[in-house]
DNA sequence: TCTCTAAATAAGTATTCGCTTATATAGTAG
DNA sequence: CTACTATATAAGCGAATACTTATTTAGAGA
């Protein structure tokens, strides 16, 4: 990989609510309503983040109705996979019990 | 690992002049001077970008007179340690023909 | 001592980043 | 159609980033 290819790779993660986003989506796909109680900012600045994971080709979107799920991409580099390997695994992040699903 | 820690590391290496600094790194010990020639920026700069990669405990320093070398740690996190294995490996930014060594 | 060199620090500046609020888009339901 | 909801986009703003040039610090050597 090009140095200038892993600069983007590591600065799409490298953001404290973007690793966050990358811990929820560990457990599976999560709908983006969801996303702003875990990280308690503005639905825009989670559209914002997520935009920047999916241009990094991290993550993968999946739409269905007037929700849409995000969830991580089957083919990761050996550096994010190594970024998610080390993110905590326990979250509660998903539609259990949230508002949209 | 927890995530801000995480993000501390992975701010340290998210930047294409720092990552080819780790680069040089990956084949020894390397002097600020040579640094200055490959990346084409200057000398405070270099400082700069090393000091940032110091503080993350990335890199080690030890100084020889007016000179001071840097080298890899060599207890790095996993995902340090992933990056760097995925750094191109033929370097030429050593002392050998360098002004200062 | 004085001078030279290597590296670090200080100060200034342009760019980037990540949020905010406001607005637009798209789908569901009546 | 209108009304409502979920998400995305636009615009603006303060903070952080990464350079620059100028200066300081520290060691080597005449």
């Amino acid at each position: 990989m090009d140095i200038l290819q892993l600069e983007r790779q590591l600065k799409a993660v490298a953001d404290a609510n973007r690793l966050k986003l990358l811990a929820c989506l560990t457990d599976g796909e999560v709908c983006v309503c969801d996303f702003v109680d875990v990280l308690g900012i503005s639905q825009p600045a989670v559209s914002q983040q997520l935009k920047k994971l999916k241009e990094a080709g991290i993550v993968l979107e999946r739409k269905e109705g007037t929700w849409k799920y995000y969830r991580l991409s089957e083919s990761l580099s050996p550096v994010v996979q190594a970024v998610i390997a080390q993110l905590p695994g326990d979250n509660r992040c998903h539609c259990e019990g949230s508002s949209c699903c």
